[in-house]
DNA sequence: GAATATCGACGAAACGATTCGACTGATTGT
DNA sequence: ACAATCAGTCGAATCGTTTCGTCGATATTC
């Protein structure tokens, strides 16, 4: 049942059939009924294929996720859910494809292959090899995360410098004086991750403008990790009264640890930090942090892909998300010094 | 740069450059090495999208989720990857597609612009106009979960019937004598969701097997739906000392109300289930439960349908998976009766 | 009333691959 | 030595659309 048979049933050419569901030329009415009868009596739907190849695109974007070895979390989880529904919304179909480990044979079939206008690059690096390809391949793209020269190119991102020292911030504010950041793990820094960099510096610069103790810790992204960092830092640091983290996934650690060395929250100790809203409202008590808009930055995402496949050569856009942190139960006055 | 463009430069037919990628024919080593060298240097891939018109299918699987309203968890979250996984694995992409809502377009999108050579569909219903759809269409496709009439068609499914009786076996032979269900929400049953009625099913028949009290709840997917679940069950049936769960999401909220009751897990209490890997090490003390083999769901499901796209008329293939209970810490033996 | 728009429809040429049949030399078999 | 095989190549058709140019027929304009 293709376009061939339409026409033939209805008694016209091929072009007008066309023509009559397209809406690009004038199609006298009494024709258009026929065609639209045959249509719907053979349930007829044009084939996508055929006209991708006419058209030279695909209406379909690639969303690069990380590999499911580095385990897809649930912020990631949520922004995928909302580019699906920012991409349905456009009328574009997504195609998904994991990429980051050595050989990403889906990333390759689905970029040279021509079979996307545009992608969506998941938890890009400083200096990120796929990035360079699709430059070179000269295919749209937006990044979450930026390179470390992000000039030229099309991103969004969290502002996890500014979030970390605006957690510090409130903790100084609070009297503690010895602050601990929990980051993401050795590898993710090592291998140039953007948001454990900046969180880094942002959390040196801030310990430093309020002239107090700071110390980062790397942790692995896993409760057990979170544990074994609590009780590392506990033991090294006696005198932390606060920590820093945007590490979420090592939350239920954390929260275990610090149970067991019985500092109570917050009153013998506070916890601040950047988190999905699911993490932060998992703790107990609820955690102040600032809540990744993973639903705003799927939508965005898909609103500067667009823009860019219809304008190759418009300017970049990009955006900074620095969502509010959300006061919860998690941070109180630091305890008076024993 | 397309196939002409090789040829041209190679100084051959196109034909020639295809025979010479394909190796469907014979072709000369001097010229596929010629042919070879102009393909290296301007770096030309096949388009994909031109092959597959060309070829009457796209290499590429449909991938059903559900809606993000209904909220995607962690297990469907490792299914996903898992089936991304297998794809690659097979040289299949993955068009994702969410589907469940009302006004499913880009289902309708996927499914009969024909993108895609078969589907995999999520979070079945016992009756499903999708299942319908594809029928009609001729589409190979896998579901996960059974409709009400699976003879004939393609799936893999949990037997929770099973796994539920099991838990409640466990929990009888450990004394327990008044054993509550934590079913799923009462929508998802009344929508015809087949776990939660299998799960009902299945908890029905043992308790009725051991002669034992048994009585059923509905739980929205939700931790604090948990918490009021576990309380509601503690105060109109005081005399329960166990519970089987099926609602992983509400794990937080029933392990918190049960904490706030000071009901020791497993001394005074026990409790046992169906649950992602994750939510059973999540909680305190870990779960007994089935863990859901979320990742041989994604091979299983990919391979059946890979199969089903080769020879659409074979029989079709099914699975009902039953994991085995991993031991935890969470049951125990009845405590005695005051 | 002749020149000129306008409308509605048609045919043919793309888009970029794959594949079938045919053709040319060279090799083999008898 | 003549037919049969075979390796290597080419041209043309095909997949199902969209779209450009064209062309009658009717309507509009001076």
């Amino acid at each position: 049942m293709n376009i061939g048979e339409i026409a033939r049933r209805a008694g016209v050419s091929r072009s007008t059939v066309s023509y009559a569901l397209s809406g690009k030329r004038a199609v006298s009415e009494v024709t258009r009924q026929r065609i639209q009868a045959v249509i719907d009596e053979l349930g007829y739907r044009p084939n996508a294929t055929a006209r991708a190849l006419r058209e030279g695109r695909n209406r379909t974007l690639g969303l690069v996720v990380p590999p499911a070895r580095g385990r897809l979390n649930l912020m990631q989880l949520e922004f995928v859910a909302s580019v699906m529904e920012a991409a349905d919304r456009a009328d574009l179909d997504v195609l998904l494809s994991s990429s980051g480990g050595d050989h990403d044979r889906s990333f390759e079939r689905i970029v040279d292959g021509r079979r996307v206008d545009g992608v969506i690059l998941m938890e890009i690096r400083l200096d990120d090899p796929r990035v360079r390809r699709l430059k070179a391949l000269r295919l749209p793209f937006v990044t979450i995360g930026r390179t470390a020269r992000p000039q030229g190119m099309c991103w969004i991102d969290v502002d996890y410098a500014t979030l970390v020292g605006r957690c510090v911030n409130h903790l100084a504010d609070l009297g503690h004086r010895h602050i601990a950041l929990i980051n993401r793990s050795t590898e993710l820094v090592a291998s140039g991750y953007g948001p454990a960099h900046r969180a880094r510096e942002g959390f040196a610069d801030a310990v430093a403008r309020h002239g107090i103790g700071g110390m980062e810790f790397c942790c692995a992204d896993d409760a057990s990790a979170g544990e074994t960092c609590v009780q590392e830092i506990l033991r090294a640091h006696p005198e932390v009264t606060a920590v820093v983290t945007v590490n979420e996934a090592a939350l239920p650690g954390v929260q275990r640890a610090l149970e067991d060395a019985e500092l109570n929250i917050p009153a013998r100790f506070s916890i601040a930090g950047v988190a999905a809203r699911f993490w932060a409202e998992q703790f107990r008590p609820q955690l102040t942090a600032a809540d990744l808009p993973a639903v705003d930055m799927g939508a965005t995402a898909v609103d500067f892909l667009v823009e860019r496949i219809a304008e190759p050569d418009g300017p970049p856009r990009q955006h900074l998300f620095v969502p509010p942190i959300s006061l919860r139960n998690s941070t109180g006055p630091a305890p008076a010094a024993h």
